[in-house]
DNA sequence: ATGGCTAACAACGTTAGA
């Protein structure tokens, strides 16, 4: 069967559960990924997508911030919530789906943001940001990736120096800084896993998912990061079909500084 | 280098985002 996945970080699922409904009528993925739902899960919109027809719902939320989901229009399996270093933190979700005579183990994350100061002596929060990065990295072992399998999410980090606006400006800046870049890259390279949306996009074009709330006109001054991101493993890249940063979504009303990504894998 | 905006909440300032 064809496949299609979608990450979005929401800044809110309940503020923007009219968007998220929206987004699903019209781009129809198999499976939405949220981050950053900012609810427990009992303030989960769970009617609201049944409703639409995503009767697979699995949350892992916390009050006022962090959070993930899935809601799905196929059966979720084996529902994973890992901790990482050591908080109850609502960063990650794991699931499996059947898909036609197999399965793939789909994996949803948030990465820290990791505050302002790109200085782990002085900032908790970048030093949480590079341990949960290298948290990521042992736990994705090879064993663990073996399966097809897909990674998806805010993982805050922007990895090339096109998927920033301004490399240069941008190498002391959180989520651009090579502490973080090489240690997303080793995480990459560990599980031997596909850039979707550099696997259809030369790294040298450039290509954001995220513009801040705080530009005038995000558009005209276009001053974005590529910090959500879909990959998958080598036995998935002859199915990967295109991916979609569905950049109009910035514009739409109140909405997330981040845009949905969506992937499309072909029928096995 | 700075400033700019948005959201949640034992909420009208603080913390977090990035």
């Amino acid at each position: 069967m064809p496949l299609t996945v979608a990450t979005w970080n929401i800044n809110s699922v309940r503020l923007r559960l009219g968007l998220v409904a929206e987004f699903l009528r019209r781009f129809k993925p198999d499976v939405l990924f949220l981050q950053e739902i900012k609810t427990l899960d009992e303030g989960f919109p769970y009617a609201a997508f049944r409703e639409l027809g995503y009767r697979h719902l699995a949350v892992n939320g916390q009050k006022g911030y962090h959070g993930v989901a899935t809601i799905s229009r196929k059966r979720l399996f084996d529902v994973d919530n890992r901790g990482f270093c050591g908080k109850d933190d609502s960063r990650h979700q794991a699931v499996t789906i059947k898909d036609g005579g197999g399965e793939i183990r789909l994996h949803n994350f948030y990465v820290p943001a990791g505050g302002d100061e790109p200085d782990p002596v002085v900032n908790d929060k970048f030093a949480h940001k590079l341990a949960f990065l290298d948290e990521m990295h042992s736990w994705l072992t090879a064993e663990e990736t073996s399966r097809p399998s897909v990674l998806v999410g805010d993982l805050n980090v922007a990895p090339l120096e096109n998927d920033v606006w301004s490399h240069r400006q941008l190498l002391r800046v959180v989520s651009h800084t090579p502490a973080e870049t090489e240690r997303l890259v080793k995480v990459m390279a560990r599980g031997s896993w596909v850039d979707a949306a550099r696997h259809f996009v030369p790294a040298d074009q450039r290509l954001y998912t995220w513009w801040s709330y705080r530009n005038r006109d995000w558009a005209a001054s276009n001053r974005g990061r590529r910090l959500d991101h879909i990959w998958v493993t080598p036995s998935l890249r002859p199915r990967l079909k295109n991916i979609e940063i569905v950049r109009e979504a910035r514009d739409w009303t109140r909405t997330s500084d981040h845009v949905p990504v969506i992937a499309r894998l072909a029928t096995t």
